[in-house]
DNA sequence: CGGGATCCAATGGGATACTG
DNA sequence: CAGTATCCCATTGGATCCCG
């Protein structure tokens, strides 16, 4: 039960660890599609706002601006399938329900921190580089 | 020139800094939209591909399994833009482009790198945490 | 080889209305 | 309040052709 399995891709590439600084790239596999789940525009949000805080659905809503009813249904929902996010309804009227993050999500917070952090402290440098290749287009554009 | 400024965004609500713990969610601001970039599903695997290495068009677009020419080319100019991948064409025929990565995107390497390493390392937990959850959701349905 | 331009299909995502 | 369901449009992104 505690041995590897190798899975025919149907190719004959050999997709073993010959190189500690490649990773599998492929579609099909589980970080790409994790990857795509967690960098998703809205979940980078909610996760980066349900730190050490326990969010009501609307409370997050207003939070967040610019995201949609449904689009913050679904986030949700996909967060708390894979297991990042807690989902708490209270049986009252009207409706109670609180979210917040897991253990598992947790760590992911600090991560996602991270990122937010590095366009904070970034940002400025970003814009700059954005108006000097505008400048650089435009320029070559009209002699 | 080193004064800070302060932009009037239409709205009579206080912005400031009450919550070292809360940041701007506004749409209209830098770090979403940065975060928007930054987070992007090819531009992470893009940036995640060019450390320490220098590689080609084709080279990418061979790495990234499922890339099609126009998003790499789309994914290339943005970074580029953003001041993160530097573009060098050799001129010679054929052409020969080659890109890598600047001193800025080499510090958001080392963030994304952290984000595909925790991806690595819980993605067990993640697909049991998804097993889980489709598990219980079938369940409710079909008694 | 490294794209730019174009066309078109898929999908993301908003608005609205209804429910427990 | 916290959704679900539906409709529908805008953007994303793939396929294709072409050019330097």
């Amino acid at each position: 039960m505690d041995h590897e399995v190798t899975v025919d891709h149907g190719g004959s590439v050999d997709y073993g660890e010959a190189d500690p600084f490649q990773w599998d790239t492929r579609e099909d596999c589980q970080v790409r599609q994790i990857l795509d789940r967690v960098a998703d525009k809205w979940s980078l949000l909610v996760i980066a706002l349900l730190d050490r805080r326990r969010l009501r659905f609307t409370e997050l809503r207003r939070e967040i601006d610019g995201i949609s009813q449904r689009m913050l249904t679904v986030t949700l929902r996909q967060l708390e399938r894979d297991g990042l996010v807690k989902r708490t309804v209270h049986p009252v009227v009207p409706p109670r329900v609180e979210y917040e993050l897991t253990p598992l999500g947790g760590t992911l917070h600090h991560t996602i921190q991270t990122l937010v952090s590095w366009t904070e402290e970034h940002q400025n440098e970003i814009a700059a580089a954005r108006a000097d290749y505008d400048a650089r287009a435009a320029a070559e554009e009209s002699p």
